[in-house]
DNA sequence: AGCCAGGCTACCG
DNA sequence: CGGTAGCATGGC
């Protein structure tokens, strides 16, 4: 009896794989978990992660063409970016000003590590990126186990009953960590469910908690 | 026209 | 600490 697990199970059988993240020139690779495949993606899903915070990501594939189209969909191109230009190229994301200067923040950070996995807390110490953006980029760059909470995320829980109001992202993340480890032991298997979740709760989000009132016609309600 | 989007920082009490 | 204004473009 896992009642994370339980929803995993039920939101997996009416949307099946995800194909998360996509890769510009690529798109959704379903049931396909070996991505990010070099240096270069792994970068794009950091940007994309970024980029994509709150703005659909439709917004941020236009962004990441702009930059491509300049040759500038790489680490050490953008670092040695003008400002002005990388605010041009990522203005569909929207917070262009702000967004740029994440992003030249985050380079710098990433070309020092060399290749290097970074951890949780070193992201965390870049500026713009929040607890979400760096689990973005761990569980969907660097295929680390770790669990992406995003706001559907807190409106499903919070609807089910299954988390408070007043929750923190911290609570949420571990509740259901904490769920699917006990219920999944092998890592791999481990894994592809924290991707497959996090984008399978985004297009259930998308359907059943963006517009108020929330939760009209979810589903998920008849289980629990 | 108004609400929402795959959030985060800065600043307030 | 917790709460909130500001950030900005694009789609419906």
């Amino acid at each position: 009896m896992n009642k994370i697990y339980n929803i995993y199970e039920i939101l997996y059988e009416n949307y099946g794989p995800q194909g998360w993240w996509p890769i510009t020139g690529y798109g959704y690779h379903k049931l396909d978990y070996n991505f990010p495949r070099d240096k270069n993606e792994i970068f794009e899903v950091c940007l994309g992660s970024i980029l994509t915070q709150n703005t659909t990501f439709a917004s941020v594939v236009k962004s990441l063409e702009n930059l491509h189209v300049k040759n500038a969909l790489n680490s050490h191109a953008i670092e040695s970016m003008d400002i002005n230009e990388l605010k041009e190229a990522i203005k569909p994301s929207g917070y262009f000003n702000q967004k740029a200067r994440y992003i030249l923040e985050f380079v710098k950070f990433y070309n020092s590590l060399g290749g290097v996995i970074p951890s949780r807390e070193a992201l965390l110490n870049v500026l713009g990126i929040g607890e979400e953006t760096a689990d973005s980029i761990l569980l969907y760059g660097y295929n680390q186990l770790q669990f992406k909470v995003d706001a559907y995320t807190k409106r499903i829980l919070v609807e089910l009953d299954f988390v408070d109001e007043k929750a923190k992202y911290g609570d949420i993340k571990a509740l259901i960590e904490s769920s699917l480890k006990k219920y999944v032991e092998d890592e791999r298997e481990l894994l592809k469910i924290y991707q497959e979740f996090h984008a399978i709760i985004v297009n259930h989000g998308k359907n059943f908690y963006s517009k108020r009132p929330y939760a009209r016609g979810c589903f998920l309600k008849d289980f629990f």
